[in-house]
DNA sequence: CCAAGTTGTATATTGATCTAGACAAGTAGA
DNA sequence: TCTACTTGTCTAGATCAATATACAACTTGG
């Protein structure tokens, strides 16, 4: 077996898609039960390449932390299953990683105020210009980066948002402080792209690797928006799922081949 | 302004992180009000590399499509916008890209009947092993593939659904005539990952390129599931748009920077 | 027509990537 | 201990990627 889908002369070099092809492929059961890898030789034979190629690429692997060399014994795989993010009315972070990691943190790193930009406005329902409270994010999980987000909320309305964010360190307490009994998720908008430099130091991200976006428009029971925020996942380590509201279904957290 | 987020030396070609870059800048005002670019001279300066390097990224993207140089006059942007697929419990291909595009299509590419596989089983509700029809298509919109998606329905209850499927040209329709009058989606998992080698193909996407890919599952009104289905969005021309079920949010189709 | 500005082509040089082959160094099992 | 297998290191050459420089070809506006 030879070549599995590797592209030449495309301006991606090969042990990097090598690198990515075998982060996935360690999901789908490419190292044993011991969490062994293939031997170079084997792996060269199977992506059809040189062994120093793969050995190019397990070692920006082992670099990022996913696999660790030991000489005459094999490569070993160090992290494994990427967590699951729901989506739903009621997402919430620490909440939604639950049970997956010993410990799941969200820790704001800055916050500033500035003036309204448009479309920032537009979902807020505000109009531009006005002053808004911006707070930007990091989840952790165990300790390994998992998103950055960047939320705006109403100055006006919740300036002392910032402090007590910093305080509790849930932006749901945050909110309840500031008279937000509860609140919902009104919509979602996913999009993905590559991680740009920052995404790849915040994030402790392999370059050229992909981040989901979320932007999404959270509002409190009256239907009246309070968040917009805007929140970067990396890839490989998260993935989304949407749950609709009325029924949990039956069988969405397996993944087909 | 030098060096826009480029890293040299990670495996990743200059020239392709710039063709990236400057897809990416379209979206956000990089050519003028006709279409322009800026001269090669001045993106080289810009991204802080050579004006060759700067070539190699447009020649990228004018074989993409994306761009078009006139020789004296300039580089012009051919292609816009990204389409918003819009993700709910009524989600359905060609109702949810409707008035983004001239014509949008949904056409079957193969079907074929297999055992279920145990994840699809579990998904459907059904034994792994039990007999599932599979519908491979493609969804176009104005002749530029959008997506491709694997369905899988119970060969028990749907027999006949390729070739009402093939007669009607929608799922839903088909559905119709197997005697469903309407469904939902229950569920939807998002993952983003790089295109492989048949994606490029069948997408007609650059190498190296990002697909969204969403696995969803789809129940009758009596909370039946009768479809599973994984679809792979070309992640620059599509966007996906989650709705919450109760309200249609104020500002959700707008963008922030 | 001319000048300025733009894209297209050519050549040369340097460094990164990939291949090839050989052997050293460590591990595990017979 | 010996052998087979594994990862680690070294050298050499071929191809790709990026820089630098120069000039040709074309378009536009004066």
């Amino acid at each position: 077996m030879k070549r599995a889908g590797l592209q030449r002369g495309v301006g991606v070099a090969l042990w990097r898609q090598i690198a990515d092809g075998i982060r996935q492929g360690i999901a789908s059961g490419l190292a044993d039960q011991d969490g062994r890898l293939p031997p170079e030789n084997q792996l060269a034979e199977r992506f059809g390449v040189n062994r120093h190629t793969v050995r190019a690429a397990i070692s920006a692997l082992a670099h990022e932390g996913v696999l660790q060399s030991e000489q005459g014994r094999g490569t070993y795989v160090r992290r494994q299953k990427r967590l699951v993010y729901p989506i739903g009315e009621r997402t919430r972070f620490s909440a939604g990683l639950g049970g997956q990691a010993r410990e799941t943190r969200s820790e704001m790193t800055s916050h500033a105020r500035e003036p309204a930009s448009e479309p920032v406005a537009s979902a807020l329902g505000l109009q531009p210009g006005e002053t808004l409270i911006r707070i930007e994010n990091r989840g952790t999980a165990d300790g390994m980066p998992v998103s950055r987000s960047t939320s705006w909320f109403s100055a006006e309305r919740f300036p002392a948002i910032p402090e007590a964010y910093a305080r509790t360190g849930s932006i749901t307490e945050a909110l309840i402080e500031c008279g937000v009994e509860d609140y919902r998720r009104a919509s979602t908008r996913v999009e993905a792209r590559h991680a740009d430099e920052v995404d790849t130091r915040e994030l402790k991200l392999a370059p050229g690797a992909i981040i989901l976006i979320t932007h999404a428009l959270n509002t409190d029971l009256d239907g009246q928006p309070i968040q917009y925020s805007m929140t970067r996942f990396a890839a490989d380590r998260v993935e989304l799922v949407v749950e609709s509201s009325r029924s949990a279904a039956t069988g969405d957290q397996t993944r087909p081949a």
